[in-house]
Order: structure tokens, then sequence, then C-alpha cells
DNA sequence: TCTGGGGTCCTAGGACCC
DNA sequence: TCTGGGGTCCTAGGACCC
């Protein structure tokens, strides 16, 4: 029997909370930043009166601003939309019992249990309840696969329902550019255009075993799509939520940087964030990856150490090995990531009585950080990043 | 004038062991 | 001393997502 997936898509969600919260910005063109400041950043989200101007996520805010100059810019500020996230999660988590979070702004329900008409009036009344309480909206699709479900509540945007019934997809995927399907980028875009597949009605003709020959694995989920499978069941609700697999935080920097201590400066500021979050998680690390990208090249190495730790001293000190592996001749750094990966729960075993006593320290300062906000209390070596740190 | 930041998954190739 | 095959682990890097 075919499933039937509901997905729940928010409408321009990081603009739609803005323009919620700061009703002078409704009605007009809204960009919110990745990061403070007009420039050297991107579009988050924007709301639909400055996506008829061009405007679209991803996109550099120069850019961004060229096409729609008397845009209203604001940074993201991401706690809010986390608390709008999770009260939505809390008001659709009754409505089935199976459904997860995809995203801060999406969500998939399974509501294979219920007939056609339930689930219409459940995608209705969703809609219903979120626009009263935030005054924002979402657009729901309902398919038998999740893909489906997706493109179907794209289709409809904003503020729109589409119910994709078993009858109506060849019709659907007919003419749909294949790119319009959710897992398919611009590099398997264009080795189906070179096989001249330009449509998912074109997709769809072609046989599995030529699309698993051509694409492996991926070549198997490209044939399910018109056939609605999908090896996936959506989990309940009360799941456990899976741990994360790797703990990143990387800057792009404004302008070069040109010596080893900037470059190693900048790698402890990092290292600092990494080990902050993954205390605060209470995971370690064994894996640690370093990145390092100037104006040409890209240069990124990871390596597994023989014990895991969530010391932000440790950390660097390991990123700093595989700075060392880079054996670069010059040192010229626009952007740099240090990330955390084999992760497990911590354990804090310590070998010596010193660890114990830096352990304390670092717990102790994690402690005021908690209290008086990131970034209260930091390792002096950092003074001089403090005043420019990165902000999220 | 390009291109931020945080993730996941997959694949390929080399090293190593039996 | 040379050779084959299979399995597993590790690493690099690509692709994709929001």
């Amino acid at each position: 029997m075919n499933k039937r997936i509901m997905h729940l898509d928010m409408d321009a969600f990081f603009a739609s909370v803005e323009q919620a919260v700061h009703p002078a910005y409704k009605g007009k063109p809204l960009i919110v930043g990745s990061r403070p400041g007009k420039y050297n950043t991107v579009v988050a989200a924007c709301s639909y009166e400055a996506k008829a101007c061009g405007v679209t996520s991803g996109m550099s805010a120069r850019q961004a601003f060229r096409l729609c100059p008397e845009a209203v810019f604001v940074p993201a500020d991401s706690s809010k939309y986390i608390y709008t996230s999770d009260e939505i999660l809390e008001m659709i988590r009754d409505t089935c019992l199976r459904g997860e979070r995809a995203s801060i702004d999406e969500f998939f329900l399974d509501m294979s249990e219920d007939d056609p008409a339930r689930s219409l009036e459940a995608a209705m009344c969703i809609k219903q309840k979120i626009h009263q309480r935030f005054h924002i909206t979402g657009s729901i699709g309902i398919a038998p696969t999740r893909v489906l479900a997706k493109m179907a509540a794209k289709e409809k945007k904003p503020d729109g329902l589409m119910i994709l019934e078993e009858k109506d997809i060849p019709g659907f995927l007919k003419d749909k550019p294949v790119e319009k399907v959710p897992g398919i980028g611009p590099a398997l875009r264009e080795q189906l255009h070179l096989l001249s597949v330009f449509t998912c009605g074109e997709l769809g003709e072609l046989s599995l075993d030529f699309l698993t020959g051509k694409f492996g694995k991926a070549g198997s989920w490209l044939w399910g799509i018109r056939r609605c499978e999908e090896p996936y069941e959506i989990k309940y609700w009360d799941d456990p939520e899976l741990p994360p697999k790797s703990i990143s935080h990387s800057y792009t920097l404004e302008k070069e940087i040109r010596t080893r201590a900037l470059v190693e400066m900048w790698i402890r500021l990092l290292s600092e964030m990494v080990g902050y979050r993954l205390r605060k998680d209470n995971l370690e690390a064994k894996g640690i990856h370093l990145y390092i990208r100037d104006n040409d090249i890209v240069l990124s190495r990871q390596k597994s150490f023989y014990s895991s730790t969530f010391d932000a001293g440790e950390i660097y000190k390991r990123a700093s090995l595989i700075l060392d592996s880079f054996r670069l001749p010059r040192f010229r750094v626009k952007a740099l990531g240090v990330c955390a990966s084999y992760l497990s729960p911590a354990e804090c075993v310590y070998l010596f009585e010193q660890d114990k006593k830096r352990y304390g320290v670092i717990s102790a300062m994690d402690k005021i950080n908690d209290r008086f906000g990131d970034w209260s209390i930091f390792p002096a070596v950092l003074t001089q990043e403090a005043s420019h740190r990165p902000i999220n």
C-alpha cells in the first residue's frame, strides 16, 4: 500500500518571522543576511517582495542590493527561528504518530493511517493554527513519498496546499525539469542533460538497469521517483534524536591574513567554538578536520587520533598538526574551518591529575559563559580575536 | 562582483591484513 | 620471492541540502 506523506514547508521562514515580529517590515522587500553587515554575506532568506525583484536565498548580499536597492536588511537571529520552529513542532505532533522535523522550517508527517479526507482536514487545520499563532504561512504537500510531497508543497507556494494522488503523478512529473526534484543538484542535472534527459517524464522512461549502471546507488533512487518507491520510514515523533555526526565552525575573513601566527589564532578561536559545542552536547571527538581557503585553492585534511577530546586546547593542537602537514609555502588565508568528527558520548576519563584540573577550569569557564552569555570569558591568547570574533 | 555557514551521505583509492 | 583476492579502515573530495 502506498503511503501518504505530508510535508509542511514554511514560506520564506526567517523573513516571515522577522516581518511578524517587526510589523514595519510587512509588505516590504526584506533580506535576512547570514551574518551582520550588508556585505561579505549572503541572503539566508528574503521576503516575497524581495523575491519579486529577483532576489533568492544563497545569493551574495551585494548582488541582492543591486537587484533590490530599497530592500531592508536584517542579520539572521537564529534564536527567534528556533523558538518558532519548536512551537510549530509542538502544535503539529498530535496530528499523527510518525513525524520528523527535517530542518528548521520543514516537517514530514506520515498520514498513511488516515483517509484522504482526514489528511486534507488536518493540513488545513495545521495551516490555520500556525497562521493564528504566528501570523506566518506554510505550504503543505501530500503525496506517496517524501520527495513528491516536497515537490507538491513547493508547487503552490506561498500559503499553498496540494494533494498528489497516485493517478496524478505522471501528469505532475511529465514536463517538470529534472532539477526541480530535491536531490538533483547541478552535477546530476548536467549528467542527465548529457543523456538528453531534461524532464522528469523523460527520466521516468529510463530503466532501472540503465540508471544504476550510470549512477550507481543514486540511479535506483532516480528510478524510484516516478514509481513512488522510497526506502525510508518516517520515524516516530518520540524516537530519540540521533546525535550529530560532526560539529564544525568556519569563518570567511574580511581580508586575507598572511602570517602563521594569525592563522593559528583563528584556528584556536574556531577550536574554542567547536569545543564549547561538544561539551554542551556532552560529546567528544576523535577526528579533527581542518580546511583552509585562499583565493585560488582549498586545502582540506582530516585525521583521526588515538583518543577522543572535548578540550579546545587539544583540538587546537591537533588542528595545528594538520596545518603543519599542509607544508604551506606561504600564508594567505581567506577562510578557514575546524570540524570535529567521529563523535561519541563524553566520558571524561582523566589519565593524569593535571587533566582533571584542566577540565575543572574548562567546566568553570563554560558555566560562566552559560550564565553571562557566550564569550564572557575566553583564553587570553584570543584577546586579539575577541574584538572581531564571528557572530552567529 | 561572484559564492556564508552548518550539516549529511556517497564514492574512490590507498594501506593493511589474512 | 612473487602473486591473487577479499575485507576493512581511513582519508580526500564531491554532491547535495537548508
